[in-house]
DNA sequence: GTGAAAGCGCTAACAA
DNA sequence: TTGTTAGCGCTTTCAC
């Protein structure tokens, strides 16, 4: 097990009779080098188990080949898409992905970046923790002319790029479906309106609400973590009010569902009494009874086009000036929200 | 924005009038540099904006401390869980972590530990794809004496570790639960019997069936990917069954819910006509109506363990000899296994 | 307690 | 088409 030392390309070069910067090109098909020579530095580097030391050619071509993502958590459907088309694109170009999580918290995310930062990673791909306020932290990433690319949750940057899907309109279209079911009193449930999904699709709310001639009222928006609890805690809300809602919009579909499940533990009829419309369209929606009308998102899309936008950042050095990419988002309609029963 | 150049040891080292070893000493509190020294030097460095460069140090030190993970999917809940307790672990230490995916593809799952063991991770963390046929493809990493941790779904392997819970006893108890509630012809919705978790718990269904006198069918086993569409199907391949099943024990929850779904769409009463048992408690079962009887699974521990187990052996040179940990598991009881109303 | 110097393995400018 | 050579930035042995 003569396994401690590594074949490096000197190894290789002795055994051919050859220099190693001659090996060096042939392994990464340099077309200056004779097709024959290619193919026996291959074989012989293969036959003696020669394997490249990123360490040695980062150090000296000061790139890692390396993208850092940092989410703010990886336990959704969603999430997990996303990165998925990640993945595909960025191994098609031969770059490395590198997962962080905030979760969901400020600070953390500030850890991941400047871990990933200290990591050279050639970029980053960035959705927003709940709670962060600002984002310095990525100053010293760009300063170093190091691109970042938000998607989903994203902020005003100069220089960055971003993807999103269009949460205004996408919260207009879910209420206004709630009140064309003849919905008069919709609670919304939201995150921190910090975050632009969250703030875009409440303005959305609020100015289908306005179209309709329904007046907005404070009282019925709830800001919370947009968790299972959260959910809960909306439901026993919801109970306590006197003059009841008969209709809830949620900012994402885990809240949606504990808020159905925990109404109807009190007997409530959903969507008879109460309408109910997610975001998202996480697999689950199509499991609670009854099935949750939500937004759906186009995850993988928005994964591969981050990535896309971010590789091409890297490689063309002409800077695309188009700073923000919209994709396409779609109302779901299922029977949570089905009021008129054959409409 | 004289930003390309990036601040060095010999940069501070000048900047001071002493020598860059010294620097490099100072920089990590080497005991025969002087405090006052150290202070100077980390003084300076920070102002400078001095940064390790970590591709020279890794060359030169030969380890990256950099921790590899292989896992099947990310979007589980359960998945989330394992990774967040090894990040907690491996941060703690100074070890970074690099996730890939295998897609539930032996295949893929080679190239993702190829791509690891090409950059160098000091370990690998490890939950086996579906059909992975053998792990050969872990040999390059042992051979190196780079250690191989897995969790979940492990492998028979001289000289790795694996951190799982004890799925034969749950299956059993599963499946005695089942029995215990009065049923008498269970089907088991399994996975590729080739993971340890699926035979094991497969071991167990049919020990408690021998136990308590009931005969085992081979047609009441079907072998499927686990996901949504599986569920699907079996619940369909059951309603066509000449004499009905009266009771399921799934391998995951996934694949309970879709089939009680699915199920219930129907007409068939669960848990009256038909009894389901999930595993791994995932938020889904808690959604789902009935509420799913399933199989707790401490994820994060595991994620912790398997860390800290790697981490020990990556840092102490006495090797632990204990090779398989074993944690503890629980069946919670929730309605969709309840026969007994007022049990 | 501090410095000098060699070298980790690779790449690329320049030379041939 | 191939070879020579000079580092990339850091660590560490040895010397003082």
């Amino acid at each position: 097990m003569k396994s401690n030392k590594d074949v490096t390309i000197y190894d290789v070069a002795n055994a051919l009779k050859i220099s190693p910067s001659t090996v060096s090109r042939g392994l990464k098909d340099h077309p200056h080098i004779r097709k024959e020579t290619i193919k026996k530095i291959k074989a012989t580097a293969h036959e003696m188990g020669y394997q490249r030391n990123k360490f040695a050619s980062n150090l000296r071509q000061k790139h890692t080949n390396t993208i850092g993502v940092v989410v703010p958590k990886l336990n959704s459907y969603f999430m997990a898409t996303v990165i998925a088309g990640m993945e595909k694109v960025t191994n098609q170009h031969g770059y490395g992905l590198i997962i962080s999580q905030s979760q969901e918290s400020g600070k953390q995310e500030i850890s991941c970046v400047t871990t990933l930062f200290n990591s050279r990673v050639d970029g980053l791909l960035v959705s927003l923790a709940f709670d962060t306020k600002n984002i310095d932290h990525f100053n010293v990433l760009l300063n170093k002319n190091i691109p970042v690319v938000f998607f989903d949750r994203v902020s005003e940057c100069s220089g960055c790029m971003s993807v999103v899907i269009d949460n205004y309109k996408a919260g207009y279209e879910a209420t206004y479906h709630l009140i064309d079911q003849g919905c008069k009193r919709i609670v919304h449930l939201t995150g921190n309106l910090l975050r632009n999904v969250y703030a875009d699709r409440f303005r959305g709310y609020k100015q289908a609400l306005a179209d309709n001639g329904i007046l907005f009222d404070q009282k019925m928006v709830i800001i919370s973590d947009l968790n299972e609890q959260a959910g809960i805690d909306t439901a026993k809300k919801i109970l306590n009010m006197k003059s009841r809602p008969d209709g809830i919009f949620t900012a994402n579909d885990t809240s949606a569902v504990a808020t159905i499940v925990e109404l109807g533990k009190a007997g409530i009829k959903i969507p008879d009494e109460i309408a109910v419309v997610g975001f998202n369209n996480e697999p689950i929606s199509k499991v609670v009874q009854p099935n949750l009308t939500t937004v759906d998102y186009p995850a993988r899309e928005i994964g591969e086009i981050a990535a896309t936008s971010l590789i091409n950042k890297l490689t063309s050095s002409r800077s695309d000036n188009l700073s923000i990419i919209v994709l396409k988002h779609s109302l779901i309609v299922r029977e949570s929200s089905l009021k008129n029963k054959k409409s």
